[in-house]
DNA sequence: GACTCCGTTCGACAATGCCGACCGCGGCGC
DNA sequence: GCGCCGCGGTCGGCATTGTCGAACGGAGTC
């Protein structure tokens, strides 16, 4: 592996920072926690902020993330094929099963949110593309563990942040819940990343079988689950035909 | 000025490459259309990859925009000022108007949707954030033209695209009517952009008096026009009211 | 089967970006 | 009001770093 580029591996750790920490920084906190020298972190800075990655307050001299980076995003979007062919199937099972529809991709130890269908007929609801959601506490990042050993690992390496009570935080009870998952073709959370939500998810394949995205339902607990908070098995049905449609057409595709 | 990282701009340079280009590149063409040497775009593209600003297509060798830019963009919304001030505000004239309203910021000689809001109880729309639009033949550009006079002028200099038949491509006529808009205190399109459609927008200004974005409705013409297809005046009203509204948000937060 | 095209590798050169000390300024406290 | 401290920004010397161009290997094609 010739030359990574080192001001580049810097300066995408000075976006992520300012990704991360909500809010500005300024040029000494960056400098210091990504230990660089503060003229060297203002260098990379101004450069960012040449190209529109980042913007600076005039008024206190800290930095923030650019408008730039917006419009790279949604050009992601244009042209991420997976979330091209769900478009169609996330709306249908949204009105199938009367429940947010999301589609994840993992993304460095997480789950990124690459479309989400609001839940019809419905209130005012936050539009999570884009978001991270943790890989061990919901359905979605769950069915991507399952089928990627890999991934798996490196996340049961590490701790495992809990969000409620009920979030899974052993690495054995994980490893428990990822085989049953395989098991049954699908996966659910309650009420394990947020209190009173529940999700069901099943793998997205590409053609060569390859776990490339997770298709999922999220909502109210009452209403995703019956008796003993058991997933309701018809709206695993329709998510797991859901995903077998869009792994059809991804396959399709090549 | 002291030492624009020049591998950072010319990363940057890839990634703007790889969002205009709908769809993925070869290392050959992204080399040639920026005039580098293969391997050193290879070697930028590598480093982008680790990032996981790029993906490789395993299969072609090709390169396209990786994922963590959807979390950078989305992380910018979050942080994005202008955007979390105007929230309620656009639904509430979303509500008024019955039309779909975006907000914008200027962006390298286009317009950057930060915020889209559905028009109420309606078909399938495809959310339009991160989407950059042209200034000159969209209400919310001209708004943003009108009070920059260094952005008016620049845009001027280069050949006005035409979109539809009504679209101002004479730098004269957008002269007069960037006059007018500034005289009105709002702007419209009227089938400048895409046939049928039309648009009103008005200037949303931060604390020192600087037009710092936009936000506009925008839908059929038969809605947003009445007769000789002038815009209706009560529409009007209601997004400059919103415009101010938004305007009296961003000053007092300072 | 040979040709071509493309992504990738490699090594040498010197241009490049990094570093650390130095300014100017604004805010705070004495 | 004056001095201090902390901050963002600047400058120049050194060597690390990225760049270049040519050569490799595999895939697809005629």
């Amino acid at each position: 592996m010739p030359g990574p580029v080192q001001s580049i591996e810097r300066a995408a750790a000075i976006l992520r920072l300012l990704a991360r920490g909500s809010g500005r920084l300024g040029v000494g906190e960056i400098a210091a926690s990504l230990e660089l020298a503060k003229g060297t972190a203002h260098g990379i800075l101004r450069t960012l902020q040449g190209v529109g990655f980042v913007e600076q307050d005039r008024a206190t001299g800290k930095y923030q993330l650019g408008a730039a980076l917006l419009h790279l995003g949604s050009s992601y979007l244009d042209v991420n094929e997976l979330r091209s062919r769900a478009l169609n199937w996330a709306d249908a099972l949204a009105a199938r099963s009367g429940e947010a529809v999301r589609i994840g991709t993992p993304l460095e130890g997480s789950v990124l949110v690459v479309h989400h269908v609001f839940r019809p007929d419905d209130t005012l609801q936050t539009l999570e593309v884009g978001a991270l959601l943790p890989l061990h506490a919901t359905a979605l990042g769950k069915v991507l563990l399952a089928y990627d050993a890999d991934l798996a690992a490196r996340v049961q390496r590490g701790p495992l942040e809990s969000f409620t009570r009920r979030t899974l935080v052993t690495a054995p009870a994980l490893t428990r819940a990822l085989a049953a998952v395989r098991d049954a073709g699908w996966a659910a959370d309650v009420e394990e990343c947020v209190p009173g939500e529940a999700g069901i998810a099943a793998p997205i394949r590409s053609s060569g079988g390859l776990v490339v995205g997770a298709i999922g339902i999220s909502g109210a607990v009452e209403r995703l689950c019956g008796a003993r908070s058991r997933p309701d098995a018809t709206l695993a049905g329709h998510v797991r035909d859901a995903a077998r449609a869009v792994s059809r057409d991804l396959g399709a595709a090549r």
